[in-house]
DNA sequence: TACCGGTACTCAGTGTTACTTTGTACCGGT
DNA sequence: ACCGGTACAAAGTAACACTGAGTACCGGTA
């Protein structure tokens, strides 16, 4: 990936994990296979991973062991109350600084 | 300033940097004052100056030392051919992870 | 004269984060 | 028996914004 690309994403990815959390319940294969086809194209797996154990951490997801047909077990992860929270103030953060930007670009032209 | 704030800015202040710097030349505590106004508030002064140093050992500004009735001389920067460059490319990497991070919301909904 | 506040820059150290790499383990198909 | 896809984990690295402290110059005030 380019540099600048990922040094864009921090901050911003742990936001996106629980977007797609907000969705559905979901588990970390699962969620680096979708955020791949979301244009994410070249998120490392590990990172994924490692944002979710950041996350579980600080209480924002429930998880839950599920068998798999293929491979270990899986880790479902679920939003809970507190990773509403959470993604509600990531999305306004997120706002602010987009508006932010928006105007120097616009005042640059 | 909050650490999710913060977090989000990495990649992103240093095109800001350049996005003022193509407006019109200018010195570094100049730059810092502007981004607060802007809405940057929280913005620490040595964070704007270790940004100016990398972009000029990058070489995408011209430097003139310009005396001061106040304080110390002058640092000018002034953006040449390649930062304008840099710039245009922060631009569309910008834009492409706004536009993914706005379908997810959409998503969402 | 002495001091203070505003201007202006510099630098060393810290914490967070995404990436890389490597490893473990299970399964179905060839 | 082996390989590729599924699934998770963990240690080490690099980049970057922040903190805090320091240097230095000037004008105004007490």
């Amino acid at each position: 990936m380019a540099k600048q690309d990922s040094e864009m994403l921090k901050g911003v990815l742990e936001g996106v994990v629980l977007a797609v959390l907000a969705g559905r319940p979901a588990y970390g294969y699962e969620i680096t296979a979708d955020l791949r086809e979301r244009g994410f194209a070249d998120l490392a797996e590990g990172t994924i991973y490692a944002i979710l154990v950041r996350i579980e951490q600080r209480g924002l997801v429930d998880v839950e062991k599920v068998a798999s047909e293929k491979g270990p077990p899986r880790k479902v992860f679920t939003l809970n109350d507190d990773g509403r929270a959470q993604l509600a103030e990531f999305w306004t953060t997120w706002s602010t600084l987009a508006d932010r930007l928006e105007a120097l670009r616009e005042k640059g032209k």
